[in-house]
DNA sequence: ATAGGCCTGGAC
DNA sequence: GTCCAGGCCTAT
């Protein structure tokens, strides 16, 4: 599920269920989770309190009032489930148990989340560009990057470092918003467009963060959900009826109109 | 720059 | 069976 607006929406989850919580317990449900949570941290937990959730970029960073932090990432297919009994659900991997019986569970059917124990004083996510809904995200950002950087757009903004929270939907769905070819070349793009673009991905990332809930409907996604390229190969594009394109970038699918765009 | 690895499940 | 998947890391 996640991207910037679904992690957004998982962070909250965890803040209303653990913020307060005195850790009892951390069960570690499958082994791909050993990789990044040892079992040495794991039992350095419990007694420690949860004191804050936050999320920057597609990390949640959980302080305990230790001064230490779970700096968790979902990957592909990441979730919080805030759980007020023993119950497992479907593909909990990793269980933090707090002391008045509640827990909050990671639920990842690939297993591909990660969690990890970090000390006072770690220097964490200092890699990460602003964060795409914020004002620190602007075209003179954006400039001062491509100029010491090449390849085709899609693929810069991608990259975590240029800009924090931006997936493979979400760049599609920006590029299109800002009628920009995803094969374009950053020292390709001017002024003007930078600023389109920037406006483009927020406008994308806002309409998401307006509706955060629509990807966590049992049963799969809403009608509610109209992206406008992703995932939309063939149909016509919803602005100029030209039909939407998929190519390969980077190994990963890039959807775009080749008639507005 | 690109491929491969991590993992599993769903669509075909 | 095959291919695909909203992410990121490492190796070539």
């Amino acid at each position: 599920m996640p991207e910037l607006p679904e992690v957004e929406y998982a962070a909250r989850v965890a803040r209303a269920a653990a913020v307060g919580q005195t850790i009892a317990r951390v069960r570690v449900l499958h082994r791909s989770q050993r990789r990044a949570l040892t079992l040495r941290a794991t039992r350095t937990l419990p007694g420690d309190v949860v004191a804050a959730v936050d999320r920057r970029g597609k990390y949640q960073l959980i302080s305990l009032v230790s001064g230490r932090t779970l700096l968790v990432h979902f990957k592909l297919n990441g979730d919080w489930v805030a759980a007020a009994s023993n119950a497992l659900p479907r593909h909990a991997r990793v269980a933090l148990e707090f002391s008045g019986g509640t827990s909050l569970i990671l639920v990842d059917s690939r297993a591909l989340a990660t969690i990890s124990l970090h000390a006072v004083g770690d220097v964490l996510l200092d890699h990460l560009g602003p964060e795409a809904n914020c004002m620190g995200f602007t075209a003179d950002w954006l400039a001062s990057v491509f100029r010491q950087r090449r390849g085709p757009v899609k693929l810069a903004l991608l990259d975590q470092r240029v800009v924090a929270g931006l997936g493979n939907i979400y760049v599609c769905e920006a590029l299109w918003y800002a009628h920009i070819d995803p094969r374009t070349p950053v020292n390709a793009l001017g002024g003007d467009a930078l600023r389109t673009l920037v406006r483009g991905a927020k406008r994308a990332i806002n309409k998401a963060l307006a509706h955060p809930e629509r990807y966590y409907l049992p049963g799969g996604v809403s009608d509610a959900v109209r992206f406008n390229v992703y995932d939309r190969e063939g149909r016509p594009c919803r602005r100029c009826g030209a039909p939407v394109r998929r190519i390969v970038q980077g190994g990963r699918s890039t959807y775009y109109c080749g008639g507005c765009q």
